[in-house]
DNA sequence: CATTTAAAATGAGTCAAATTCAGTATACGG
DNA sequence: CCGTATACTGAATTTGACTCATTTTAAATG
């Protein structure tokens, strides 16, 4: 049955959340499960495997959610405040799977699969920016994700430890940091250099001075 | 024995290092310690204590490094640029060690004290800032904090998965973004947006050509 | 020194789970 | 209805953390 094995992740998922990866005995997720011990390992190698099914099938989960979450043609910006949102939401919210995440991945192995495709979704937001010319790119994309998912999970940590909820302002300052700001020069008039918007009005008019001088000579 | 004690955390980090918190054997990590097993019990509680030993001895180094490589005279930049060279080739160096820290931290735990002690190292720097003046904070600490070693974290581990060593662009473009660089304009001329040099540049030709042009009528 | 006593160390034995596997049940094609 | 393959079971095995009765070491005392 292909149900059955769905019903073991979700008996695995269950009590691994709430005990823990040592906590939770294999004995009690085939009893969740309605199953009999051996019979878990039939569809997972070991424990080490089954967390890793519990862990894959969370972020496979994430990574519909998030391409549900983002607006295809909204800006980068915005797709990028999107997927921020969306990411510290889910992960405040599934916390312990998470956590889980990093017992899934034994010694020196590579990212799980599902993860590496999650943060596909990052990436082909940013290439979209690049090709586009929406984002002034002096940091390379593979740096930006390494802040972006960086400072979100730590982020995230934070809040649980201070058993605060979701903050938006994070996702906000965090954007206003990775992207200089679209409206950064109306909103800080502060810097002793003129805005290109200022040198382009200016080089416009001299221009158009130029032409009348030239037209009238 | 003092010493005693801190062979078998020696003899502990080598063998959590190289086979993990689960392949590791406390029998290996006694021999390896040349003592009994039961010896490693009166020292340590159980195992997870043990590896808590092992990785709280390493943050409460990293935090003496970090005091050690960081100039109390530098400007905030400079200071911040120390802590986060020193964190990234730390963390690097001893992965393994980094990568346990989280298994030392069960279940909804709270932090290791000594790695919030080593956090404490960056308030301070940014704290001075502020204090200073030299920061523009549109950004609670807090916050930056969890966008420094999330992403240096987070870097690491890419770094780490691709097998390079360290790269100091890592540390510069999280500053540059981090602190508003000073000299961010004169350093990025490839956007597709003009630069502002450029844009003076054309300014001032036309200048020219104005002047000339109005000579000559 | 010999002797007492406390502290430190030992390692064989206990025990809780993960994992295996010989045997049993179920389903399905002929 | 039978034969066979597949799915399932749970008792038996194995592994390794942890305990504790016993032994060793070291310091204090007379």
């Amino acid at each position: 049955m292909e149900a059955k094995e769905s019903s073991i992740l979700d008996a695995a998922e269950k009590i691994f959340a709430e005990a823990g990866f040592d906590g939770a005995k294999v004995s009690d997720i085939a009893r969740a499960a309605s199953v009999a011990e051996g019979t878990v390992y039939l569809y997972y190698k070991n424990k080490q495997d089954l967390l890793a099914g519990v862990v894959g099938r969370f972020w496979t989960q994430l990574t519909l959610g998030a391409e549900a979450a983002i607006e295809p043609d909204a800006t980068t910006r915005e797709q990028l405040e999107q997927l921020g949102r969306y990411h510290l939401n889910s992960i405040l919210d599934q916390f312990e799977v998470v956590s889980l995440t990093y017992r899934a991945r034994p010694q020196q192995e590579q990212d799980l699969d599902q993860v590496r495709e999650y943060v596909r979704v990052f990436d082909h937001i940013m290439q979209r920016g690049v090709d586009r010319g929406e984002l002034p790119m002096d940091t390379p994309i593979g740096q930006l994700r390494d802040v972006f998912f960086g400072t979100l999970e730590f982020s995230a940590r934070t809040l649980k430890l201070r058993d605060l909820p979701y903050d938006h302002s994070v996702v906000t300052n965090l954007l206003a940091i990775m992207v200089s700001s679209p409206n950064a020069a109306a909103r800080a008039p502060r810097g002793k250099e003129p805005s290109n918007r200022d040198l382009m009005n200016k080089l416009k008019s001299i221009q158009k001075q130029l032409q009348t001088s030239g037209n009238s000579s």
